[in-house]
DNA sequence: CTGAAAGCGCTTACAG
DNA sequence: CTGAAAGCGCTTACAG
C-alpha cells in the first residue's frame, strides 16, 4: 500500500507537503497542492490511520460496551450512538458484553488497548473496578441507561418511573390487584431502580408486593420463561406479569403458552422496553418505552463534548407507556409511528404523564 | 499513561527486554521477567496496541460490514462472528450499512485505513468498485450472506432453495394457487436468489407467477407494507405473500392489519428468515431459518485462514422451512429449540428436504 | 540473555 | 511556502 513518501517522491515535495495538503494546512502553494492531490489520485493513497493515531495521540473512535446486542433496545441503542458519532466525525467500536462482567471487562480493556477517545459504557454490573479506574484515570466516559453509582461520569439515561405509574394505575383500573414483577439484577441499574418504582407505586395505590411476586431475572429471555413458571405455580399466581425487559417479555411468553394459557385473558403481561413486533404479537404487548434513539444521540453528544474539552451534561429523558391489548384493554385503532418510537402506538393521553 | 520506557525504567532493564517479556520471547531470563511483570503491575502498564500495530502492520481486528444492524438476521450473525474471531484472538469492528451503499464506502473505506487484517461483507448492491478493488488489491475478505460475482472471494451463505420448494409444496398442499412475493433488491444476490428460487419452484407446481405478483421490496419494513398494500388493491389479491427477509414481513403484517384483514384467513404469510417473536405472532409465522449461527462462523474461519496463510473455504448451508399457522396449517406443539435456530420450532420431517 | 538502534507512517514545531 | 528532523510507542534483526 502507497504511503506518504510515495505521494511525495510521485508528486516531488516533501512528505511534510503531502501531510500538509492532507490536513488542509493553510500554507501550501496553489500548485504544490494540485501536484500532492494528482499524486494522492494516481496512487490510490489513503492516508495510514494507526500512523496517524499514533502521533496526534487521538483515535477519532469511540468505544460502545452495552449488555447484549441481541436484545433489540440495545441494537437500537448502538444504531443511534454510530450515527451521531459519524456525524460528528467520530467512528464506533461495539463490545457486546452479553450481560457477562468478564467479557464486559475484556471489551473495555481491548478497546482501552486500542487508546479509543472516549467510552461509552452501560454496565452490567454494579461496580467493575476496570471501569471505574479507567474513569479516576481520566479516561472520557459517559454511562448510557445503566450506569455506577460512586463514579463521576455523566449518565444519559431514561427515567421510568412516571411511566410504571402509569401502567399501575392502568393495571388498576382493569381491576388487577395481584401484580408481579421480573426484575433485572440487582446489581444493575436499571434492575433496581424499575422494582423500587413499581414498589412505589403498588404502595401509592394501596397494593400489596409480596417477595413471592418478585422474581429474579437476568434480563435474558430463559430467566423471564424460568420467573414466569415460579408465578404460575404459586398456589395463588399473580394476576399481571411485568416484565422489566423485552426478552424476558419474550420468556415470559413462552413460559405462558407452553401451559396452554392465554393472555390476557388466564393472566395478563406488560413489559418495560417497547419493540415494534410488540404490535402484532398475540396479544399486541402493553409496554414502556423509551427515546432510545434520543438517549444514544445525547449520549454520543456528552461523550464528545468530553473529549473535546467542553463541559459534559448529564440527560434523563423521561420513558412513557404504550397501552395494548395484553392487560385486557379492549384493541383500537392506532396512528403511525413516530420515528423516535419503535412501536407504532400511543398512549392514551390520560396515561401519559410522562415530562422532561 | 505508562510506556514500555517507563516499565524498563522501573524495571533497570532496556525497553527490548520488555518487549520479549509480554510477548513471551524464550531469550528471557528469570530474574529479568519477574523484575519487568513487578513494573508491568506497579505502573498498571498496558502496551499501546496502536503503536504495536504501526510496528508489526497487524492490527488483530476484523472489520464486518452488514446491510443492517437493525434486521435481527444481521444482529444475530454480527454476534456469532464476533464471538468466533475472539475466540480466535481477532476483534470486530461492525460498519452498518444501512442498506445505503454510499454508507458501505463510507465503512469499507474507514476500515481499510485503520488497516483492519480482513474484511468481512455482505454487500448491499451488486458490485461496488470500492469492494472490488478492495479484494483485487489483495486485501483479506470473505463475503457473507450476499456476495458480488465475479470477483475471487470466497463466500459463505446459506442455500435456500430446498427451503423454498418446500414452502411452495406446502402452500400448494393447503391449496392456495395464487402465491405472491415480496422480493429484496435485484442488485443483491440474496434478492435475485430468493425470487428465482420461487420461480422455479412454482413452476415445478405448475403455478403461474404473473408479475403483478412480484413486488420490489428493498429488504426494509417500509417497503413490505407499501408491496402488500399493492397486492391487495389488485383485483385479484394473492391468497399468499411471501416476504424475502423478516423487515418486510413485518410490514406486511401491518398492511394487512390496517385494512382489518386477518391471517391466515384472508391472506396467508411466510417469511425468509426466522426470528424468536415469529413464534409469538398472531398468528405464529411460517418461515425459513437459516442456520446464522454457523454462518458467520464459517465465515469468520475462512477469512482467518486467509490472513493467516491456508487456503481459505467457501460454505454453503441449507435452510429449512419451519412450519406454523400463518399460511394455514393446524397449530400443533412443538419441541424446544435446537441452539443454533432462533425459532422453537420444528418443520415436519416431510417438510424438511434441506441436506449439506 | 541483553541492549542499542532502526524503522513502521505519520505530524509538527523549527528554521529558512 | 517548504523541508529536514524529531518523535509518537512499539518490535526485531544485529552484535555482543
Amino acid at each position: 500500500m502507497a504511503s506518504i513518501k510515495d505521494v511525495a517522491a510521485e508528486a516531488g515535495v516533501s512528505v511534510a507537503t503531502v501531510s500538509r495538503v492532507l490536513n488542509d494546512h493553510p500554507s501550501v502553494s496553489e500548485d504544490a497542492r494540485t501536484r500532492v492531490l494528482a499524486a494522492v489520485e494516481a496512487l490510490g493513497y489513503r492516508p495510514n490511520a494507526v500512523a496517524r493515531s499514533l502521533r496526534t495521540d487521538q483515535t477519532r473512535t469511540l468505544g460502545l460496551v452495552i449488555s447484549d446486542v441481541l436484545n433489540p433496545y440495545f441494537t437500537e441503542l448502538a444504531r443511534s450512538v454510530e450515527e451521531e458519532a459519524r456525524a460528528l466525525g467520530y467512528s464506533v467500536i461495539i463490545g457486546n458484553a452479553d450481560e457477562r462482567p468478564d467479557l464486559q471487562d475484556h471489551h473495555v480493556r481491548t478497546l482501552l488497548d486500542r487508546r479509543i477517545d472516549g467510552l461509552l459504557v452501560s454496565p452490567t454490573d454494579g461496580g467493575s473496578p476496570l471501569i471505574v479506574d479507567a474513569a479516576r484515570a481520566g479516561t472520557p466516559m459517559v454511562f448510557v441507561d445503566r450506569w455506577i453509582p460512586g463514579v463521576d461520569v455523566p449518565v444519559v439515561r431514561s427515567d421510568g418511573r412516571a411511566a410504571v405509574r402509569d401502567l399501575v394505575a392502568h393495571l388498576h383500573g382493569l381491576g388487577h390487584r395481584r401484580l408481579a414483577i421480573i426484575a433485572g439484577p440487582a446489581a444493575t441499574t436499571t434492575g433496581s431502580e424499575r422494582v423500587e418504582a413499581f414498589r412505589a407505586a403498588m404502595a401509592e395505590y394501596g397494593l400489596p408486593l409480596p417477595d413471592a411476586y418478585i422474581g429474579q431475572g437476568d434480563f435474558q429471555a430463559e430467566s423471564g420463561r424460568r420467573v414466569t413458571e415460579g408465578f404460575l405455580d404459586l398456589a395463588e399466581p399473580p394476576e399481571v406479569v411485568f416484565a422489566a425487559d423485552n426478552l424476558m417479555a419474550l420468556g415470559a411468553l413462552d413460559a405462558v403458552r407452553a401451559r396452554g394459557l392465554r393472555v390476557p385473558q388466564d393472566i395478563a403481561l406488560a413489559a418495560f422496553d417497547d419493540i415494534r413486533w410488540f404490535v402484532h404479537t398475540d396479544p399486541p404487548i402493553t409496554a414502556i418505552a423509551q427515546p432510545t434513539g434520543e438517549l444514544g444521540r445525547a449520549a454520543v453528544r456528552a461523550l464528545v463534548d468530553r473529549i473535546e474539552g467542553r463541559p459534559p451534561q448529564s440527560v434523563t429523558l423521561p420513558a412513557r407507556l404504550v397501552v395494548r391489548r395484553s392487560c385486557g384493554e379492549p384493541a383500537h385503532r392506532e396512528p403511525p409511528a413516530p420515528e423516535e418510537f419503535p412501536a407504532s402506538v400511543e398512549p392514551s393521553p390520560a396515561m401519559n404523564r410522562s415530562q422532561t
